[in-house]
This record gives structure tokens, C-alpha cells and sequence, in this order.
DNA sequence: CCAAAAGTGTTATCGCTACACCCATGA
DNA sequence: TCATGGGTGTAGCGATAACACTTTTGG
């Protein structure tokens, strides 16, 4: 029995009838952009092209196990959000074998190390409105991920996992304006979130882009989870 | 190479180290309460136990593809509406095997026939308030089923796959008070429906549940596809 | 004639949207 | 002192929720 798929010599796809892949589309945001991470493929066919971070699942793993392994190998990156997309399995979607894929996206807040710490592993951050041609279907991985993302921040608290412990609320804004792709009310923006209660207001300020300083806030989750039990609706 | 995985002789398991199955999870209507097929299992391990409608997915077909396969195989049933509802990969899931299953989900109308029908098949449809014990892991794909069934019933028309073509009202309100669990308003959900635009009054009624009879309608998918993309939030 | 389900309108409340001005500060 | 981004309140409107009575007809 072959104990571990990917570890094949001759080609990656030798041994077996079917092979389960994952693929990882990872959003970061820099405080102004949303950022999708991008390598270049180490292995035949397509090799030196763009593609998403992605690997095979092993025996003895499940598959976000499998997603969280294969994103720490190739990028550094551990400990982060990761949810299950779907299933890309067109038996015709990768020319070197049959490969099904289950692609998951994260979120991940970008700091200034990030940007640094990929590139040791040939990993590079795309700014989302300027995605290359990429191997495969991954594209339309990046476009079904784009369009859950929309649908999911509505209603989860998701944003807070792509911002840096402590925030303002222009850079909250900001990032729910990348991710919906429109222009937001300040006001009612501001009304909206501190209406729901699981901000904690902080008393430094963030002087990088003002000269006045917005206060910083910081989520708190265990209040998040507490409002979300007695029936608060998320609704952005 | 093994061109059909599912044939194998001496166990369903054999011949590569992960095999990739669908499971599928069918909802059906008849017009009072959601009823869930199950079938009894013909393999080993927890042959005659009861269990969801599954099997491998082949080489030469996506897993959609797989799904309605299986499905029509199974129970006879062909061309529902199928839904991916994720995946199942702890390792130790199956004790007979290495198997990933990818659950969908399905919703039918149910008929006198089809009652009938799938019991041909060893199939049997049991009401999602009294579902037995099943193999594996499929209680849980049920549970995340109805789960994923209520999210999506409040922003699409879902509701409607489950209703034969005819429908009354009062019948409609019954199949959302079942997804939803939870009482509606007469009043107020006609209202709701009917503003929506897209329902059509016919001339005829159905006396099957009351002596005056209530007005049948149809659901008109040209019609609500246009509203759609008009930008009409269909929001129950 | 009565039981049982179908059908219908109005009012009060809440939440959302739109919108304009002052504040703090570094350069 | 002024340019830049941060911070705040309110009024109007539309959607939702609550609520009770009349109609039909088979038995």
C-alpha cells in the first residue's frame, strides 16, 4: 500500500486512480487592500507558473488538516481561518492525472513580517483586483472564493480575522469596503458595528494615517459568541 | 489501472489508497412534512443498517456527475436538484477503508409514486423529526444537511424544488414552518410571497385539506430569474 | 348550522438610509 | 492656518410584526 502519495518519485500523480488534492486560497489585508497569496508551481506540468498553494491529502489526515500541513509547508503560515469552498473535479482539470481538488480559503491579517516571511518560500502577495493567469482551474477557485467571501462577511464576523488584534474603525471600513467592493457609509457604518456590542474601545490611538489619530478597538470574541447565542443578527 | 473502483471483487475498498465517495442527502415534501430517504446498506461493513445513499465516485465523471449517478442507480430518481454540501475525511470514518465522502444534498417533491417507487430499491422515507440511527458518519451530514437547508432557505427559492408544480399557500408556509421549525404568520407570509411577483394564481383549487378549498398556484422560475437580476432580495 | 381552513388590511414600531458640520493635529 | 482624516446626530421612509374578523362549504 502506498503510504504517502505525494512523495512518489517519478511522477506526482503514480499510483492511484484518483487523487485528493487541496488547494488553499489565502485573502490577506495590508490596512488598505485585500491581498490573495500566490506561488510558483515547483512540479510538472505547469511548472514556474503562478498557482495557488496546494498539495495532497495523505492517508492518515483530514482534509483541513491536510490544507493547514500544506500551508504551513509551503508558506510559514500556521494558525490560521481556514473553511472549506467545494469540490473541483472535472476529470479533465489537470492534463498530468485525475486529480480532485477541495479548495479552502483563509483569512489572514497581514503584517509587515508577512510580506517579507512568503517570500522565502517563492510565495508573493497579489493585490485581488490584479490576479495573473493561474495554472489549472484556479482561477475560478479565486472567483468562487471572492463571491463566498462577500456572502459570508455579511454575516460573520469574518473580517475581524483579516485585521491585526487591535484596529480603528476607518480600517474595519476599509477592509469591508474591499471585500464588498463598494463605498460605505462612515456614519452608519460606525453606528452599525458599535451597535452590536463586541467592540472594546481602547485608549491609544492610531496616528499612521491621520494626523488627529483614530482610537484603536480591539473584538472581543467571547462577548461575539455570547450576543450570537442570545439571538444577536450579524448583518453588515 | 483500475477503471472502476466500485467493481472491485473481494472488498468494496480495494486498490487505492483513498477512495473518494459521494453521499447523498435527499429531502422530500409531501405536503404536510420534510421526509429524509435513507436506504439499507448492501456492503459490508453495516450491511442492513441504514444509511444514506452513496457510493465511489469513477475516474471518468466529476462528482456532481457521481452524485446523480448514484442516486438514479439507487432509487431510480433522476434530474433533482443536488447541492455540494462538503466533505467527510476523518481518517477513521469508515473502519472498512480509507474513504473520503463528499455529501450532497437534495431536495424533491415527493408524489404518491415516489413513496412507492423507491421502496423497489430497499429505499424507505423516514420524517426528519424521527431519523434513525445511521452508519458512519451520516447522522452528522444530516444534522449539517438541515443545518445548511434553513441557511439557505431565507435567501433562495429553495423552497419551491420541494413542492410539486401546483401548490397552494397554506401547503408553501407548511414546507418553510418545517425548515424552519418555527410557526409564520398567515397573514404576513402571504403578503410576503405574493409581493415577491413571481407566484401565479391559477384558476383551479385544491379542496384536499378544507371544505372551501384553496387557490392553487405556480411558481413562475422565468419570472423570479428576471426579478433575480433585477436585484429583488428574496428574503423569507 | 357549525366546524375548519382560507382569505384579507391596518397600525405601530424598528431599522435603514441619507445627509452636514465640528474636531484635532502636524506640517 | 489650513488641509486631512476622525468623529458625531437626526429626520424621513420603508419594511416588518402584531393582530381579528369574514368567507366558504362539506358533513
Amino acid at each position: 500500500m502506498i503510504k504517502d502519495i505525494t512523495k512518489a518519485k517519478k511522477s506526482i500523480y503514480e499510483g492511484a486512480p484518483l487523487l485528493v488534492a487541496v488547494d488553499c486560497i489565502v485573502f490577506g489585508f495590508d490596512k488598505e487592500r485585500l491581498k490573495l497569496l500566490l506561488f510558483k508551481r515547483k512540479v510538472a506540468p505547469f511548472m514556474d507558473e503562478w498557482s495557488l498553494i496546494g498539495s495532497f491529502v495523505k492517508v492518515d489526515e483530514n482534509v483541513s488538516e491536510a490544507a493547514h500541513r500544506i500551508l504551513h509547508e509551503s508558506t510559514g503560515i500556521s494558525g490560521i481561518f481556514l473553511s472549506e469552498l467545494g469540490s473541483f473535479s472535472n476529470p479533465s482539470r489537470d492534463p498530468g492525472g485525475r486529480v480532485l481538488s477541495i479548495a479552502h480559503y483563509a483569512l489572514m491579517r497581514l503584517e509587515e513580517q508577512d510580506l517579507q516571511a512568503v517570500a522565502n518560500f517563492q510565495a508573493q502577495w497579489f493585490d485581488v483586483e490584479a490576479i495573473p493567469d493561474l495554472v489549472l482551474d484556479h482561477n475560478e477557485m479565486v472567483a468562487q472564493s471572492l463571491a463566498r467571501l462577500k456572502v459570508n462577511a455579511h454575516s460573520h464576523p469574518i473580517g475581524f480575522e483579516l485585521l491585526s488584534e487591535k484596529f480603528t474603525i476607518p480600517q474595519l471600513q476599509l477592509l469591508y469596503e474591499a471585500i464588498f467592493q463598494q463605498k460605505l457609509d462612515r456614519r452608519n457604518f460606525r453606528k452599525k458595528i458599535k451597535a452590536m456590542g463586541f467592540l472594546e474601545k481602547l485608549d491609544e490611538k492610531d496616528k499612521s494615517s491621520s494626523k488627529k489619530g483614530a482610537y484603536l478597538y480591539r473584538f472581543n470574541k467571547e462577548e461575539y459568541e455570547k450576543l450570537m447565542k442570545e439571538g444577536l443578527n450579524f448583518v453588515i
